[in-house]
DNA sequence: GTCTATATCATGATAGAC
DNA sequence: GTCTATCATGATATAGAC
């Protein structure tokens, strides 16, 4: 399951196929990703692809593998030991208060294929994982912040619930409305319900 | 803009269309929604539509435009006066702890719209529009609660925006992840956020 | 307003040469 | 492994009868 790198999951040809569906789906979105588009995206040809996917179905899966990869992979660089500060870091990397253009098509892209999560079971299990691995990521350093006096002592499962649920919520309104101070004003009050909920009631 | 009932403003063929825009929806989603397949959903043939609409695509912004009503319809109904019941009402309506198939599928069909205003500015306005209403219904409770002394004198806005952002997260997550505990525990945290941050810090 | 029939185009997928 | 050429299907959209 967990692999050294991310280059021996895919050949030099599938990582290349990949790319191009990133571009097109960028270009096209979700609904207008065809086998063709893909192929525009990169120096060969429709047939090529069938080479190394037997079915677009089958490309989409290993497409949404490779991009939750990409997630979990940006996810999970270097926290910091410090409960405190690795929660910032984290809240930080889910909800940034500015984002360049690079991340917010990350964005798009994570957001058109969680949609059809809703109606196939493969995809659903995937982002099944995301959210548990967010779920369970925050969970452990408010964990650890309990232990060693940081917070107080919350139901940790709980509060990472309501943090993912809020961050997700957030992210979302980011990418489909024109809300631009929305982002802004949901970190601020994210920073003061970590503080009300978990730091001492002073 | 604001009309006596959703009854004036599509005819009867157009909301005969709407709905089986709606059915056609449910069962083969966004990117699998064709003209074909809206008719299959009712009594009359692929032409009779573009009798009514001149595209696909002007069709799909009535659609649009019909959902958000019945949104905004369900959303608005009557809201009890005492501000923590009410408060508790939106809530209860935007996050139930139990969802019907009508329910939950109405979530479903949101989402994938909703994944489409990433490119789509009119739909982008749409969501945009969705959020501001939620974010300005629960602020205006809020400020009313801070009035009568029943809660604290917070920043109203931002705490209606926490509270949208966390719904809509809490939202996302019901309807494409197989985590079934996920919903509930939200409710909790949140009933407990709008203590601890509304409330008297006793 | 609704129908049947049809034009035109893009799609997923395959065949067979190299 | 990659190409060109091709097939069958289904898409949007229109024409013209009723």
């Amino acid at each position: 399951m967990a692999m050294d790198s991310v280059d021996q999951k895919w050949s030099t040809a599938e990582r290349e196929i990949m790319e191009a569906t990133y571009r097109a789906m960028l270009e096209h979105g979700y609904p207008g990703l065809s086998i063709s588009r893909i192929a525009e995206q990169f120096d060969k040809s429709k047939a090529s692809i069938y080479y190394h996917y037997d079915s677009k179905d089958e490309l989409l899966v290993s497409f949404l593998d490779f991009v939750v990869d990409q997630f979990k992979t940006n996810f999970a660089e270097e926290i910091d030991e410090d409960p405190s500060s690795a929660l910032n870091t984290v809240i930080e990397r889910l909800v940034p208060l500015q984002m360049n253009d690079e991340e917010f098509q990350g964005r798009i892209v994570l957001i058109e294929l969680r949609s059809q999560a809703t109606r196939n079971e493969a995809f659903r299990e995937k982002f099944t994982e995301i959210n548990e691995l967010l779920v369970t990521s925050i969970c452990e350093i408010i964990e650890r912040g309990i232990e060693d006096g940081t917070f107080r002592d919350v139901e940790a499962a709980r509060v990472a619930e309501h943090i993912v649920a809020t961050v997700n919520g957030s992210t979302i309104d980011r990418v489909t409305t024109n809300r631009e101070v929305a982002p802004a004003a949901v970190r601020l009050s994210l920073s003061s319900y970590i503080d009300s909920e978990l730091k001492s009631c002073q």
